[in-house]
DNA sequence: CAGTGGTCTAGACCACTGG
DNA sequence: CAGTGGTCTAGACCACTGC
């Protein structure tokens, strides 16, 4: 039997086409930010009716993977937009909006090569002791100190980061990460917790010992699904609060 | 003129169709759970094709206000179905899935008239001293007390609403609040803080002093956009965690 | 089997962009 | 002005549900 548990395994054909469209997405033919052909052109090569296209489109675009702009064609989706500045990052100051306070200030502690503990590997699909680059940075608005993040990533992949490039790279640091190591994020899990401030986040959050902190673990996966980075977050929240939409 | 900006303010007319849809949902012609008119009969009474009143229910149903079932109809969804059971619960145990601790305890703490102070009011869209309906409640997972909320409501719509009734009704309390109050909750924004623990913590999350808590501030909308609840959790973040996916 | 939503097509026309 | 995505229509057929 083709289907074990008698379930027909119907896919309809604007499902495949876009998983057509996916798997090139995935092999590179159009780069972040880099038009795709028309909806025309690709329902002539897959033999299709534009229709079709247009709904496997529609649902790429749902899930932010293309962006559609009328009159100019169908784009790859890249973290160097400014409308999407903030998709991953949801601190917002209790006064004002985001960005309201400028450009966050970007310091990086540090960034070195170091071996996988046995719970970074398993959330990276690493073997325990594979090599991966740990970094830690301080985010600052407005001049105060309000997030502590370390990161975590798979060295094979991201060869050659070095906290220099981190450093001197304007823009988001998933942009970075596409231009650079042709790696590109496209959704994450995040697990929020409160914990207790401790001798680091006095220290480089100017906070008191024991404070309250939100603490949140990212990973973030590629088109493939693949787990591509753990980031753990503490974030100051006695003048920002995390703000989730729920629809 | 008719557009001041210089927009064109052109509307498609599935957009159109959708707000008449919605406005038939807001005046109560369908109640959740029922099911609306077939696509055919929708399109004859707009006038329209099936396809444009097609894409109208496409969105409303993306926004979660409709629920489509091949082959039985589309129906107003409520939260009275099992699928959605956990759409504004965040809360996550570590180890395990969520239900797997069984069904939540809850314990009615108290629900009391009393005078919206001026954030409350502010919030909720009153007068300052207007009268809010504020319960209190505990829910436990597996035996262990987890969560504490204060829920505050307008009463001159929830007239009536009293501590038995709540401990009284089994299933989610926003079914109870479509059922018995007409009032259908489609949104929520949350804001989410660390505190530490305070005394009232401390007695009944069983938690130390200065324990660090999560503070889950929501505001949930109706059908209008209107704010309707005004809720503030406090959850033990140390045997479960807030998920929230980053898409 | 009839009725529902789901898919697919073909064609016409509209709105927007840029040369 | 040509080319793109966006809307709208009409009709055919498929998948699923329940009687």
């Amino acid at each position: 039997m083709a289907s074990p548990g008698g379930a027909p395994a119907f896919s309809p054909l604007y499902q495949q086409i876009k998983g057509l469209i996916l798997n090139s997405l995935r092999a590179g033919e159009w780069k972040p930010g880099e038009g795709i052909p028309s909806e025309m052109d690709l329902a002539a090569r897959f033999r299709v009716s534009q229709g079709t296209v247009r709904k496997a489109i529609d649902e790429l675009a749902a899930e932010n993977l293309l962006l559609r702009r009328q009159g100019k064609g169908t784009f790859v989706a890249t973290h160097a937009e400014q409308q999407v500045q903030f998709r991953f990052l949801k601190l917002v100051p209790d006064s004002g909006t985001r960005g309201s306070e400028g450009p966050a200030q970007r310091d990086i502690i540090e960034c070195r090569r170091t071996r996988a503990s046995a719970d970074v590997a398993r959330v990276l699909a690493l073997r325990a002791g594979d090599t991966v680059l740990q970094a830690r940075r301080v985010l600052s608005f407005g001049g105060t100190p309000i997030i502590l993040e370390d990161i975590w990533l798979p060295a094979t992949i991201f060869k050659g980061l070095t906290a220099e490039r981190l450093a001197n790279y304007q823009g988001p640091m998933y942009a970075l990460f596409e231009t650079e190591f042709n790696v590109r994020m496209v959704r994450a899990d995040e697990k929020i917790r409160a914990i207790p401030a401790s001798d680091i986040h006095t220290s480089l959050l100017k906070v008191k010992k024991n404070t309250p902190l939100l603490s949140v673990e990212r990973v973030a996966y590629t088109y493939r699904d693949e787990p591509m980075e753990l980031r753990r977050g503490c974030y100051r929240t006695d003048t920002h609060y995390y703000h989730n939409a729920l629809n």
